[in-house]
DNA sequence: ACCTGAACACCGTTCAAGT
DNA sequence: ACCTGAACACCGTTCAAGT
C-alpha cells in the first residue's frame, strides 16, 4: 500500500536527501527505497531535473507567510530575516539544491512584499528600498548557503597553524580564530550592521532625506 | 611537444572549466583535450578529487599577498575585501569548486593576518576582532559564491509578476526589483554597513570602550 | 618512469512491451 | 493508466600490460 503517487515519491526523495546528502542521491536508490522500478519514477514526476525542481518549489512554499514579530518596523525586518534563515538552515539540503540549480534568486520572492511594506513604514521607498531589500536577502541566503558547506568542511581538516607566527601579539585573537566559527553570531552581527542605518529613521512623516 | 607534466594538466583543466563550467568537466574530456589516454592523468595528478583539490590550492595562491590600499585602517580593510572579492569573481569556477568541496573556510586564511593587523591599529583585538574579521570574510566569500549561481539563474527565467499586486503603491520599487540585481552595489552596501562601526574608533590610544 | 587499452561498477534516461 | 526490463551512452577508477 505504498501508493506510489507523485507526492509520496517527493516525500521519499526529500527524506533520502535529508539523511544521506544531495550527492549521495540517485534515481536508482530512490526507486529501491520505494520498492519500485526506476522507470516508474519517470512516469510520475519525470527525470532528476524535474524532481529537483519540485523540491525547490516545496522549499519556496515553506518560505511563504513567515511571521514578522516585533514592535517596530526595524525589529520586524530583523525578525523576518532570522525566520527565513532558520527555515533555510533547517532545509540545508534543499537550499543546496536550489543553489546548484541557480535558483537562489527565487528564494527572495516569498518575503519580498512583506519586507517592502516594513521599509515603506520607515519611509524607505523606490530604488533605495530595492537596494536595502536585496542587501538583506543576499545576507540571509548567501551566508546560509556558505555555512552549510563550511561547517561540513570544518569537520575534516585541522587548523593550519603555520599561518600564524608564534610571536603574534594578540593571543586571544589567535585562540578565537582557531576555535570553530559561530555562524549564528556572525550572521547576527552582519544583520545588525545592515539594519543599523534604518534605526534612526523618521516615521513616514514625509520623504525628506539629509 | 605538449609535455604532459602535472602542471600542464592543471592548466588545461583550469582552461576547460573556465570555458565550459565545472559540471561539463570530465576526466575523459580532459584527456581528449590533452591528446592522451585518461589513465595517464591518474598517473600524474591522481583522480578527480586530487585534481580539484589542486585547483583550490591554486586559488589560495592567488589570494595571498593581496594589496591593501588606503590612507586609514578602515579604508585598507575595505580595499582588502574588495580585492579579495575581485579575485573570487574572476575565478568563479574555482570558487564554485571550493564551495562544493567544502573548502570555503580555507579562503579566509590568506588575508586573515593582514586584516587582523589593520583591526589592531583601530584598537580592535581579541574575540571582538575575530567576530568582525569573520563577518567581513563571510560577506565577501558567501556573496561571491551566491552571485555566480544567481547571475546564471537570471538568464533563464523571466520575473514572476504574479507576486506583485498591480495596485502596489510604490511603482518605482517594483520597477527596480524587476530589473536584474546589481550585485556590486549590493556588496558595497553590505561592506559599508559592516565597517561603519569601525569608523568612529580611536587610534590605539588605549582600549577604552563606551 | 611513463603511457596504454580493457574492464568494472556505477550513473541518468529512453523505449518498447506488458497489464 | 501504470509499471516493467532491456538497452544506450555516458561516468570515474583500477589494473595488468606495454615501452
Amino acid at each position: 500500500m505504498t501508493s506510489t503517487s507523485a507526492e509520496s515519491i517527493m516525500d521519499a526523495a526529500a527524506h533520502l536527501i535529508e539523511r544521506d546528502g544531495v550527492e549521495a542521491f540517485t534515481m536508482r536508490g530512490l526507486a529501491d527505497r520505494l520498492g519500485v522500478a526506476v522507470t516508474s519514477i519517470y512516469w510520475h514526476v519525470g527525470g532528476k531535473d524535474a524532481l529537483f525542481d519540485r523540491l525547490v518549489e516545496r522549499l519556496l512554499g515553506e518560505l511563504a507567510n513567515l511571521p514578522a514579530d516585533g514592535s517596530s518596523p526595524v525589529e520586524r525586518i530583523a525578525s523576518l530575516a532570522r525566520n527565513q534563515r532558520r527555515v533555510l538552515i533547517d532545509r540545508q539540503h534543499l537550499l543546496a539544491i536550489a543553489h546548484e540549480r541557480d535558483r537562489t534568486p527565487m528564494l527572495f520572492l516569498p518575503i519580498q512584499q512583506t519586507l517592502a511594506a516594513q521599509l515603506a513604514e520607515l519611509g524607505v521607498t523606490g530604488t533605495d528600498a530595492a537596494l536595502v531589500l536585496r542587501a538583506i536577502q543576499v545576507h540571509v541566503i548567501s551566508s546560509a548557503v556558505m555555512q552549510f558547506s563550511a561547517v561540513r568542511g570544518a569537520k575534516h581538516d585541522e587548523e593550519d597553524p603555520s599561518l600564524w607566527t608564534d610571536d603574534w601579539p594578540d593571543r586571544e585573537l589567535v585562540r578565537a580564530l582557531q576555535s570553530p566559527t559561530d555562524y549564528d553570531a556572525v550572521f547576527d552581527y552582519g544583520l545588525d550592521a545592515l539594519v543599523a542605518p534604518l534605526r534612526d529613521r523618521r516615521q513616514p512623516s514625509g520623504s525628506s532625506e539629509y
